[in-house]
DNA sequence: GTAGCACCGTAGGTATTAGG
DNA sequence: CCTAATACCTACGGTGCTAC
């Protein structure tokens, strides 16, 4: 089935925390709680996207919500996942962990002694406030909840016996039985999924995000794929390289993705062709970077105080 | 296979222009 | 008036096509 036919009202993308530390992961030194902080959105975000294929696969006939941030009472709570069937709403919450884990009465921890936070709370929360959201805007609707475990390389000692979570093992079962389970429920959403979408908060307020500064950064084109310098290529191909990984990537996305950071890291500069050159660290020309600008911006101004939008 | 060629893209010199 | 921005121009590497 193509992905065209499947139903995403509310299309998921990296939240801006994310992609704030994705710019900062190559720049700045993180300490270790940062780094592994990070790389828990990478994975979370990376166990999101391949539930999404698996639907857009095998359940593509009803509509799907992805990525929700609402508010109940006050309380934030952020859902994976929401699909609309016939015969009610299903709300998956999706875990991307790997390696060996151990359930001791209420506490999570790894084999080596980390505990956790416990992903069934979190999930049951979630689905207590949501409900408590659906009944105060008179949506008198069934809700099945799931945690889902989507990690093949995941392993869970003392497993509680739950249908509401699908281990790695079951998941084939589990979405045999979904196909099996829902339908596509026309138009009888409509009404809710309009209320959804308008009390939806992009924003995420992000008292997480490590401290930075310009000078502190350092500068370069980094790779796409393994965050790496790039190598300018000497032969005017067009191209850079990345040192790492041996990745080629076109100069020009290259230093469009580096401008992004930039304005993603530093909203309040702007950007001007030198600002840009001294942020790629002189890795591409200096006339180069002003034709890219160009090419992909709006210009502001004249002269020396120009810009780009 | 490869020489010839058009086309695309970057680097960098130089002249011109605008802002501070 | 000085400096940075930038337009215009040339040089040149890579790619892909064609004719042989």
């Amino acid at each position: 089935m193509k992905g065209c036919d499947y139903l995403i009202l509310k299309p998921r993308s990296e939240s801006s925390e994310l992609l704030i530390l994705r710019a900062l992961s190559p720049r700045k030194n993180f300490t270790e709680k940062e780094r592994q902080y990070y790389l828990g959105l990478e994975k979370g975000y990376e166990g999101e996207l391949k539930f999404d294929k698996l639907m857009e696969t095998h359940l593509n006939e009803i509509p799907f919500l992805n990525d929700l941030l609402l508010e109940q009472n006050n309380s934030l709570f952020q859902i994976d996942s929401l699909g609309c069937s016939k015969d009610g709403l299903y709300l998956f919450d999706i875990k991307n962990f790997e390696g060996d884990f151990i359930v001791d009465g209420e506490t999570w921890k790894t084999t080596n002694g980390t505990e956790l936070k416990n992903p069934i709370h979190q999930s049951t929360r979630c689905e207590t406030l949501f409900r408590k959201y659906l009944l105060e805007r008179k949506f008198n609707l069934p809700i099945k909840s799931y945690l889902i475990f989507i990690n093949p390389h995941f392993t869970l000692y003392n497993a509680p016996i739950n249908p509401s979570i699908i281990l790695p093992t079951q998941l084939d079962k589990f979405i045999e039985k979904l196909q099996m389970d829902i339908s596509n429920p026309g138009t009888k959403y409509t009404k809710l999924v309009e209320r959804i979408l308008s009390d939806h908060r992009s924003g995420y307020p992000n008292p997480n995000l490590p401290k930075y500064e310009y000078g502190e950064l350092k500068k370069g084109v980094f790779c796409s794929e393994c965050r790496s310098n790039m190598l300018s290529d000497l032969d005017r191909t067009g191209k850079v390289f990345c040192g790492g990984c041996r990745n080629v990537e076109s100069l020009e996305s290259a230093v469009l993705r580096s401008i992004w950071d930039f304005q993603l890291l530093f909203p309040e500069k702007k950007v001007t062709t030198v600002e840009i050159f001294k942020w790629c660290n002189g890795i591409v020309g200096y006339r180069t970077i002003l034709r890219i600008l160009i090419k992909n911006f709006k210009r502001e101004g004249n002269g020396k105080a120009t810009f780009y939008l």
